[in-house]
DNA sequence: TTAATTTCTGTGTACGCCCACAAAATTACA
DNA sequence: TGTAATTTTGTGGGCGTACACAGAAATTAA
C-alpha cells in the first residue's frame, strides 16, 4: 500500500487564510456570524485550495437525524410496487448510517379516500421529507402545499405534477414509453393488422396515470407510422375475472382480425391467460414490467415484448435524493426520466 | 428532525462480552491474539446484538492507501473504451476519500508486444490491484498467474478467461447478445433474407473476442429460428477505408438479395457510411454500441437498432469490486453479466 | 471613559472505528 | 519459586468534520 498525497482539510484551509478551523466551517456552511474581512480571506484561500468536504467524517460528525416518509400503494408479493419498496429498503439500509429513518405508509392506490387518509397521517407525523406516487392530481395538490408550508421537501414517484415544486421526479416518459410499445408490436404483426388496447379499472378508477400516456404515446406512433393500423380498446375489471373473458371473447369475435395486442400496464400475465382460455395464442403480446409472472409468460412466448422502467431504481434514487438534499443540501435535476428497457426472452435474465 | 434509536457499536458489544473494545476489533477482523474464552464471549455478544459496523467511521479511521493500475486499450474521443474510462473515473472520484489512487496504463489492444509490455510495467509498480480485458489469451494467464503469486488481486472487464482466480469479471454474454441480434434483424427482414455479418481487423487481429461469440450466438439463433436464412460473413480493415468499400460493393453484387447487415463490433457506423455511399440504404442495419456517431445513424434511421452493454457501468464496478476486496475484504459474485439493452431511436435519449 | 451589548472567533469534545503501544496475565523454563 | 518470554488484554490518540460554548473583539449605550 502506497502513500497518500496530501489532501485538503478544513484544517489546511484555516491554516491559509490564518483563521481557525471553527470560522472557515462557519464560511463553509454559511452559518453567519463571520465578519467580511474573514469571509473574504476563507473564500480566498478556498479558491486556491480545491477543498472536497471528507463525507464520511462529515456523516459521522453529523448529528442530525432524518425521517423520512414514503407513501406507496399496497401490494401483493411480485407486485410493481413490490420492486419499488425494495429499492427504498436497499437506500434505507445505505443511508442508516447516516441516521435516516423511513416510514412507509401503504394506500389503495384505486380508493381517493384511502390516498387522502395516507397524507393526512403523514402530515401528522411531521417528517422531514416525503416520497409518494401523485396519482390523484387534485388531493396531491393540496398535499403539496401544505407540505411547502411546512417546508417538507418531496420527491415524485411514477407520475408528475407540474407546478409544485417537487425537488425531484422519478419515473418514465410514458408517452415515449407507448411509442416504442407500437413501434415492437408493429415490428411483428403486419401494418394492416387490428390491435386491441388494454386497460384496467377498479371502482371506475385507473390508478396510475401512466397507463393513459403510454396508451397516447402508442396511438401517436401508430398514426405517424402505420396509419392504416386499427385499434379498439378494451378496459377490464381487475376483480371480476370471469366477466372479463366475457368480455374479451366477445370483442375478439367482433373484430377476428385482431393480431397484437398491449397491456398498458403490469398485468400482461392475466390477459395472456385469457387468450391462453380462448385459444388465441396466435395474437402478439406486448407488456410491461418484469413481474415474476410476466417473465415466465415471456419464457414461454406469450408475451414477446416487456417494456420496463426500474421501479427498484425509481425507488432507490427517490430516497437518495430526499437524503442528498436534507444532509448536504444538495440539489438533484427535477425530471428524471428511467431507461425504457425493452425485455425480450433472451436478455431478461441480465436484468 | 428526530431522535434516533441507538444502534449497535463496537463500544456496546464490548460493555455486553464484558471485554475492552480493543478484543473485541481483533475479534471482527480476526487480527489474533485472542483468548478462546474470549473468542466466545464475543461471538455470543455478537449473535444477539446484529452489529453492522459503521462504514463512515471505519473508512475514516482506516490509514490504508491503496493502488490500483487499470490496463485498457488506447482510444479516440467517442470511442467504446472512453466510456469504460469514464466509469473508472467515477469510482476512483467516489473513492478517493478511501485513499484510492488509480494509474491507467493504455495498450494497443491489436498488438501483442503493446499489451506484454503494459503487463510487465503493471508488475514493475506492484500494485495492490489491477483491472484489465484479457484480449490476448496466453499473455494474460502469464500475467493472472505473476499477480497470483504477489498475492495481487485482478478484475476483467469485457473479456473472460476461466480457471484463473480472478476476483470478478464484468462483461456481456456475448453469445447471447448475438443472439438478440439475430432476433432483432429477423424481426424486420424476411426469413429467406440474405445476412451479411462484419467484423474487422487489423493486422490480421480481431481485437476482443466479444464479436466471435456474438458471430455464433447470431448464427446459433438463425440456425434455430430462421434455418433458411443464409449469410455471409465480410471481413474489414480498420484502416483502408476505400479498399473496404471496394470489398464491401464486391460483396453486395454478388448477393444482391442482401436485406440486412449485422457489424459485431462498435463499428457500425462505418459501415452505414459505406451503404450509404453505394446507395442501399434500404438494407437494415443492426450495431453494437452507444458511440456518439452510432446514435446519430439511429436517429437518422440508418441504424436500426443497437445493442449496448453499459462500458461505464463495466468499469465502475470493476473499480469498486477491488476495493471493496482490499479494503473490507468484502467478496462479490465472480461472473457479472451486464444488462444487454436493446437501444431503438425512441429510447436512446434515456440511458 | 466605562459598562453593557452584540458580533465575531477559537477551543474542545464527540462521532465510531482502527491500531499502536503499554499493561496485565499466562506460560515456559531454569 | 522466580524470572524471562510469550500471549492476551486494555488504553489512548487520531482520522476530518460538526457544533456548543466560552472568550475576545468590536460596537453601542450611558
Amino acid at each position: 500500500m502506497k502513500k497518500a498525497p496530501e489532501k485538503t482539510r478544513i484544517k489546511d484551509i484555516a491554516l491559509l487564510s490564518g483563521l481557525s478551523e471553527g470560522t472557515v466551517d462557519r464560511v463553509l456552511h454559511n452559518r453567519g456570524n463571520v465578519s467580511v474581512s474573514s469571509q473574504k480571506k476563507v473564500e480566498d484561500a478556498l479558491a486556491q485550495m480545491d477543498y472536497k468536504p471528507n463525507v464520511y467524517a462529515s456523516a459521522l460528525a453529523q448529528k442530525k437525524k432524518i425521517h423520512l416518509i414514503c407513501i406507496i400503494p399496497k401490494y401483493n408479493p411480485g407486485d410493481y410496487w413490490e420492486r419499488v419498496a425494495s429499492g427504498i429498503n436497499k437506500a434505507h439500509e445505505e443511508m442508516s448510517m447516516l441516521n435516516v429513518y423511513i416510514n412507509t405508509i401503504y394506500f389503495d392506490q384505486y380508493d381517493l379516500f384511502s390516498c387522502r387518509k395516507a397524507f393526512e397521517t403523514t402530515l401528522s407525523l411531521s417528517p422531514d421529507g416525503v416520497l409518494f406516487p401523485p396519482f390523484f392530481k387534485e388531493e396531491s395538490v393540496a398535499f403539496t402545499a401544505k407540505l411547502n408550508d411546512s417546508g417538507i421537501p418531496f420527491v415524485f414517484l411514477d407520475s408528475y405534477i407540474a407546478d409544485t415544486n417537487v425537488l425531484a421526479y422519478y419515473g418514465q416518459d410514458s408517452f415515449r414509453s407507448g411509442a416504442i410499445a407500437a413501434k415492437l408490436l408493429m415490428s411483428i404483426v403486419d401494418s394492416n393488422a387490428k390491435i386491441a388496447l388494454f386497460q384496467t379499472y377498479r371502482n371506475g378508477n385507473l390508478g396510475s396515470n401512466q397507463t393513459k400516456e403510454r396508451k397516447n404515446g402508442f396511438l401517436d406512433y401508430l398514426n405517424a407510422h402505420h396509419p392504416t393500423c386499427k385499434t379498439f380498446t378494451i378496459g377490464l375489471n381487475a376483480t371480476e375475472h370471469n366477466k372479463n373473458l366475457e368480455i374479451l371473447k366477445q370483442h375478439l369475435s367482433d373484430n377476428p382480425e385482431t393480431k397484437g395486442v398491449v397491456i398498458f400496464n403490469s398485468l400482461s400475465y392475466i390477459v395472456t391467460k385469457y387468450l391462453k382460455e380462448i385459444g388465441r395464442q396466435d395474437i402478439k403480446v406486448i407488456g410491461y414490467d418484469i413481474l415474476q409472472r410476466n417473465k415466465e409468460c415471456l419464457l414461454r412466448d406469450e408475451i414477446h415484448y416487456l417494456i420496463a422502467q426500474r421501479p427498484d431504481e425509481q425507488g432507490y434514487l427517490g430516497v437518495k435524493a430526499l437524503c442528498e438534499n436534507l444532509l448536504f443540501n444538495r440539489e438533484t435535476s427535477k425530471i428524471n426520466y428511467m431507461p425504457i428497457d425493452i425485455i425480450v426472452k433472451e436478455n431478461i435474465e441480465y436484468c
